[in-house]
RNA sequence: GAAUCAGUAGCUCAGUUGGAUAGAGCAACGGCCUUCUAAGCCGUGGGUCGGGGGUUCGAAUCCCUCCUGGUUCACCA
């Protein structure tokens, strides 16, 4: 039964209104005491010509009231409805512990394909702090999607080509062995990178030669190619051993390079479109109508630039998957380029450059400065992991030092805090990294939430058996308990929030407000000692709290130890 | 200069399809472990919701304007 719905029926009923008006008026008060439904009747005072208050009187007289209102009061303008404890637990709850882990889900996506381009790094660069948003982020909103029913596709667009593959090659022959390259991956592919820069400064001619092995690499110059593919092999291995850490996959890792030989017949069309046009020396797209800088799709060199390919891309995208919707995981400050050429897609002619989303979010610096791989200025993802794993393994130590599985648990608490510390906020917050912030586990932190998960198991651990049967939901008649059914109740719908905002701090906070009001619970009162119905109907509740956050958490791309 | 995002408690942020006294966490201070994991719970202090106008019965939320900060603005991605 949807509460909300019958109170807004009975109260369309006796306020003579629609429906939709009666149900968009109800809304859960802020505080208790003025009950778990209000109905505001301000706007009604036009309509009837009478005091708000007056009309709130008249409406609780003719209100139909149902079994499961408890109670009816009118305060001020207000028509406070007090739902009766025990029906409202026993209708939340039957229905988390019938439908278990697949509370939450729905099939509104079934059928529809979402491509969502996430994480993205550079390939023979370190993965550092800076990629850990649009990789967490990414995972998430993959996650909650396909709990709607959405098939989803996650591709990895690698920032695999580009010029300089071709400065690394210059780099290699100059100052690289393949022994070091070999031992220390790209850390050394990374020395030599930033030894190349500091050289081009001195010997502009070095850039030209880069730009010349680009040239080599894009015509399929053996040795070229080569190089790169070795750049890339050794790249990719350390990419996904943080992956693997991070527990996230991905459908595709078609990246740049994926597109080289695919951009020409992009260009012609453009071209035959007669949206392309030559400007200082360039190929571009003129966007002036819609008050952008141009997009540049045809360097004056010949070169294609990072557009060319995201267009060459979407249109492939849409081919191979025909997406419901593509979204793009990126900072902030790529805002222009992708409104750029999501308005060249509408220009050739493609009415599916609305299902093109640019999901941003904030920029991530550090408290000394702008994130900087070149300037050793970088925090690297691994470091981040094993400095949290090892800060949670300390804490195990202290805490509870003859846990079975430390390893484990001191892996899964460590990153499920890096992980949820970047999913608590809004995406579009700038980030300072804090060290202090991101190893404190206390208040609305990722071990918080699985720390109260591993209470819930713990009970249910020593309660043995629960049964499910002819529960006493009556007992449940305290605050606590209300309030956890309340949240569960609206979990499903924070599900599709989520998903609507691409924006998974939605499910983050609200499995936050979940554990703080299951620990009230779990404080106020006592469950395995309490008499059998009681014990029973407590019971309940830790397992459809316990399932709900495991679930949720899972979404996060977290997991949920049973011990820690 | 233009575009764009942001400005809420000392700090980090929720709340922004308009609704009742603006909420958390951190930090500070004070309580609670012979009882289901104290990574917890309870309490105290802390606010011109950037400023000013306006719309409205009612504005942190909508409109206008100004201020501050971040980011972007032609051949990097």
């Amino acid at each position: 039964m949807d509460f909300k719905m019958e109170i807004a029926k009975l109260l369309a009923k006796a306020a003579d209104l629609s429906l939709e008006d009666a149900l968009s008026t109800v809304e859960i008060p802020a505080n208790k005491g003025m009950g778990d439904f209000a109905f505001p009747c301000f706007r009604l005072a036009k309509v009837f010509r009478k005091a708000p208050p007056m009309i709130a009187q008249e409406i609780a007289e003719k209100f139909d009231r149902p079994e499961f209102v408890e109670n009816i009061q009118v305060v001020g303008a207000y028509v406070n409805f007090f739902i009766n404890k025990g029906v409202y637990a026993q209708e939340i709850l039957s229905k988390v512990l019938d439908q278990k882990e697949n509370y939450g889900k729905s099939d509104i996506g079934s059928g529809k394909t979402i491509v969502i381009d996430y994480s993205s790094p550079n390939i023979a660069k370190p993965f550092h702090v800076g990629h850990l948003r649009s990789t967490v982020i990414g995972n998430a909103i993959y996650k909650i999607y396909e709990e709607l029913g959405y098939h989803c596709v996650g591709i990895n667009h690698l920032g695999d080509w580009g010029t300089q593959f071709g400065k690394l090659i210059v780099a290699y022959h100059n100052w690289g062995t393949k022994e070091e390259v070999e031992s220390n991956g790209i850390q050394e592919l990374m020395r030599i990178y930033v030894k190349f820069h500091d050289e081009a400064e001195k010997n502009p001619a070095l850039e030209d030669e880069a730009r010349l092995w680009f040239v080599k690499m894009q015509e399929g110059d053996e040795e070229a190619l080569t190089l790169w593919k070795w750049f890339y092999d050794i790249s990719i291995i350390e990419f996904e051993r943080v992956y693997d850490m991070l527990g996230v996959k991905f459908d595709a890792y078609t990246g740049e390079s994926f597109y080289n030989d695919k951009m020409a017949p992009v260009v012609e069309e453009l071209k035959s479109k007669n949206i392309l046009k030559e400007s200082e020396g360039a190929m571009i797209v003129d966007l002036e109508d819609k008050n952008m800088p141009p997009c540049l799709i045809i360097r004056k060199d010949g070169g294609t630039l990072y557009a060319t390919r995201d267009i060459t891309a979407a249109l492939y995208r849409k081919k191979t998957y025909d997406f419901e919707k593509c979204i793009y995981l990126t900072a902030l400050d790529q805002n222009l380029h992708f409104a750029q050429w999501f308005e060249v897609i509408h220009k050739m002619g493609y009415d599916w450059y609305k299902k093109l989303t640019h999901v941003p979010f904030g920029l991530v610096s550090l408290d000394s400065g702008k994130l900087s791989t070149r300037h050793g200025n970088v925090i690297l993802m691994e470091d981040l992991l094993n400095q949290a794993i090892a800060e949670t393994k300390r804490i195990i130590e202290e805490k509870n030092p003859s846990l079975a599985d430390k390893e484990e648990v001191s892996k899964q608490v460590g990153i499920g805090a890096v992980i949820f510390n970047d999913l608590y906020n809004g995406r579009i917050k700038d980030v300072v990294f804090s060290w202090e912030r991101m190893l404190n586990f206390d208040g609305e932190t990722g071990p918080y939430v699985q720390y109260t998960h591993a209470r819930a198991c713990s009970i249910l651990k020593r309660a043995g058996e629960v049964t499910l049967e002819n529960i006493h939901y009556d007992m449940l008649s305290d605050d606590a308990s209300l309030d956890i059914c309340k949240l569960l109740e609206a979990y499903p719908e924070k599900i599709k929030d989520a998903a609507n905002k691409m924006e998974p701090s939605v499910v983050t906070r609200h499995l936050v407000a979940i554990a703080q009001a299951f620990n009230k619970f779990y404080h106020d009162n006592p469950i395995l000692s309490s008499e059998e119905d009681v014990r029973q109907a407590r019971l309940a509740i830790v397992l459809a709290v316990k399932t709900v956050m495991k679930e949720g958490l899972g979404l996060l791309g977290i997991d949920a130890p049973e011990q820690m």
